[in-house]
DNA sequence: CGATAAGTTGATCGCAGTCAAACCGCGTGG
DNA sequence: CCACGCGGTTTGACTGCGATCAACTTATCG
């Protein structure tokens, strides 16, 4: 998050976190409204543009943020420049690694998102304060290991086929998680490499599969980004 | 864990849970004495065997434990059969998914293990009230997230050498996190075919690069279990 | 001993990676 | 307006790694 402070060219209004209380969504929700107005003083309302660096592997974490909209991609690289994106986050997820002097993975925006930045000091002394707050953030660690183990199936033991359907399918319920029809529409938030890097793929080969799923008419595709499901469940059967 | 009940050939006398208290290891040692002594009026102290299975994927959780020795390994399964390992417990972690109705991974002991078993109600309660103890859960789910998000880069973006490399170090710097020197020496606590699962290969390939590490001097074996690592950082340097 | 399970080794095949070329949308400048 | 270049994407031809199928070896135990 060290990239806030010299980004001049985007908008750092200070606001009051009014997106995640209005909507009781994120970790302003296990907040009082005391701790509310404390918290609202030190946090800023940035957005950041697709590509922008959030948060570097193995930097010193100077805050975290509540993601009000928009996705974020998580990844590690190896020496040799080897990348595999290792989770998303969509709103209202909180970004940062609570009680850990630096973060272990490197944060980019992968679309256009909204931010809550909180500096790090603020948020860990409330959350000493408040078990609830403190009970809220276990509680996403936890959903984020289920979401990571589930994932970890997806790449150790399914076809690319699979695993580029899988994919198609994790953003087509995570990105609107309103009610469930069976026809749906999305705009990608993740570019073909990135999405190659998320399922240990190369590039040609998610570009082959998602044109083998347009060809099955499982999908349909406008300009490369906006995908249209006709029928989730079809989808799901693609998923292994 | 409902398997506790009915095997009775297991020894489950009741003790105090003085191996996690005495060590200060594990969650117990974030309790104070009287808190200890209500716990420890409901654990169990269990021993299963190597194969016996803990907790059913998709099914209701009736206690948690704490590792006391030994391993576990966590499965995923797919619908066709198809299994990936998610994950690997070592003593003093605890086993279960706190504040979920059902488990969302199946549990086997990889080894024989000797577990403190604590029923559900009892540490959700103790959790209630001792935020120390459940901030020490929150922690190890953050560990157990980073050791996911490091494994997901193995499944994704190594080669089968290197992911048969990387297994071997994580099994040697876990299995007894001493003073780190440069030879070390363990029994692999998971059969050739556990090992494929975790790395999302085959049997065949597992033994093949075992075989490979071995004509290349980077380890030795010893009726198929017993391992010798002459030199860590050179088992390191096969990892990527 | 023989039976069984676990592990190794060999031969072959196919999926996904690699290398290369074409395509497409888009902004820029002539 | 079109020419041009550029990044992202698609498609094609070929290769190679790891899966598959099969035979064999080794350890364990009745």
């Amino acid at each position: 998050m060290q990239t806030v402070r010299k980004d001049i060219h985007n908008s750092e209004v200070p606001v009051l976190c009014q997106s995640c209380e209005a909507r009781h969504q994120g970790i302003c929700g296990a907040l009082n409204a005391q701790q509310l107005l404390a918290l609202s003083k030190t946090t800023r309302r940035v957005r950041k543009d697709a590509g922008d660096e959030l948060m570097a592997d193995a930097m010193p974490i100077a805050s975290f943020a509540n993601v009000l909209r928009g996705v974020i991609k998580l990844t590690k690289v190896l020496e040799d420049g080897r990348q595999q994106v290792v989770g998303l986050q969509f709103a209202p997820d909180l970004l940062g690694r609570p009680f850990a002097a630096e973060s272990r993975v490197s944060a980019e925006a992968a679309s256009e998102v909204d931010l809550c930045v909180i500096p790090k000091p603020a948020l860990e002394s409330i959350m000493k304060e408040s078990a609830p707050l403190e009970h809220r953030v276990m509680m996403q660690a936890l959903r984020e290991l289920d979401e990571a183990r589930d994932w970890m199936v997806t790449l150790g033991r399914k076809s690319a086929s699979e695993k580029v359907a899988s994919f198609l399918y994790l953003i087509a319920t995570h990105i609107d998680p309103t009610v469930e029809q069976p026809e749906t529409s999305f705009d990608l938030p993740l570019s073909r490499a990135d999405i190659a890097d998320f399922l240990g793929l190369t590039i040609e080969t998610v570009s082959r599969q998602i044109s083998k799923l347009k060809a099955d008419n499982v999908i349909e595709i406008l300009n490369y980004r906006h995908v249209t499901v006709p029928d989730l469940a079809r989808l799901r059967l693609r998923c292994g």
